[in-house]
DNA sequence: GCCTCCATGTGATGTCCATTTACATTTTGC
DNA sequence: GCAAAATGTAAATGGACATCACATGGAGGC
């Protein structure tokens, strides 16, 4: 095995990169047992420090999950521009793509999600954390002006956005992951969405296919 | 003031009425330090009760915080249904007082509503608990049929009352209590949700106002 | 009325966690 | 090389959860 010099392994009086490994520990726990169920100390165990260590990389607990959060919504952000990509081949085809990196993250990266969502993270515990969070709604919002600026109808793009945010998160949070004690759905919770957009963007005055 | 048979008050060795206290106990304490601030501990100082007397009544922390959830979930079913009113005086107009009534709770009982849905309680963490929250879902369900039949393209009811509590939930939860760090909205969540769903009846065919 | 049983509450205890403080060891910049 | 900053440890405080043996009192059988 090769010394890379970014390792996890601790070695030695100093871990060399204690502030990654907690928070990977964090996330892992996050997604064993919840956002409630980590805790700062089993972090510090797993990465093989004692259980001051971790308060020189974070004030506490919350900012702990804050720096979680932080990335959840990096990533999110990065899904959501990315499945949007600028509204190719059209706006409509685009939005459903991006409905879909949607619900996606929330299926695959449930520890994040959860910090981002479930975790009780004040908005802006952070300014990086408000930042990132305003990027990832920001490429909702302008996926929501372009489809706006197609529809005959010309709805308000911030009201496009807050309810395809809003049914998107809803559906999520209720059903989107099979592995908590939610309800369970007699469909994908992808379909849902889409049906729901496709209905909603119909009322808006939008060419049914 | 009567002596009421059910007084919140110790008067004894025995407490007289210490379930009820709890409850009502942990209630205030969801409602002012969130779901994750409530502790066994405080709710049995609130009642004048040594730390281990709840155990009496619950199994755990969680027990307690399942019985509040059942309870939110009881107050919110008789609250949905009476908004809807057996879709009087016709179905459009029941489902927007539904709707509204939805909100109304998430705002007026952000404790239950915290309980019921940010908690972490499992859906059938208790049979009562399952019930209720069916019955809760059945009000919803029982208006999508009605406003579904009311509609030309007849769509799957179950489907239009998934959509429609998806985008309630979606929005309480997003945007619901101006109290806690959530993000802030242009205009009253209620109205959000009314336009969401006005705009999704268009798209299902009914006939614009 | 008395006495036993059962529900209900108490105190003491063990474990875990968050956080702080004083101290130890590296690393870094000069 | 050396002082200072960064990073880690040990120990201690204080709180919560949970369980135990034990205390108390109310309700029903007699």
């Amino acid at each position: 095995m090769s010394w890379s010099s970014k390792n996890d392994g601790p070695r030695g009086y100093h871990h060399g990169n204690l502030k990654e490994t907690l928070v990977r520990a964090a996330l892992e726990l996050i997604g064993e047992k919840g956002p409630g169920g980590f805790t700062f100390a089993e972090a510090a165990r797993a990465a093989g420090v004692s259980p001051a260590a971790p308060y020189r990389h974070f004030k506490d607990r919350d900012d702990l999950m804050a720096e979680v959060a932080r990335r959840g919504f990096t990533a999110f952000a990065d899904a959501l521009e990315a499945a949007w990509d600028q509204g190719r081949p059209d706006p409509r085809l685009a939005l459903e793509r991006l409905g879909r990196a949607y619900l996606a993250f929330a299926r695959t990266e449930p520890a994040y999600y959860a910090a981002m969502f479930e975790a009780n993270v004040p908005a802006d515990a952070t300014p990086e954390l408000r930042a990132e969070g305003d990027r990832a709604f920001g490429a909702l919002r302008s996926a929501a002006e372009a489809v706006a600026a197609s529809l005959p109808s010309r709805p308000p793009a911030l009201m496009l956005a807050l309810h395809i945010w809003s049914l998107a998160h809803g559906i999520a949070d209720l059903f989107g992951r099979g592995d908590k004690a939610r309800r369970s759905l007699p469909m994908a919770p992808e379909d849902l969405l889409e049906a729901g957009v496709l209905i909603y963007l119909q009322g808006l005055g939008a060419d049914p296919r």
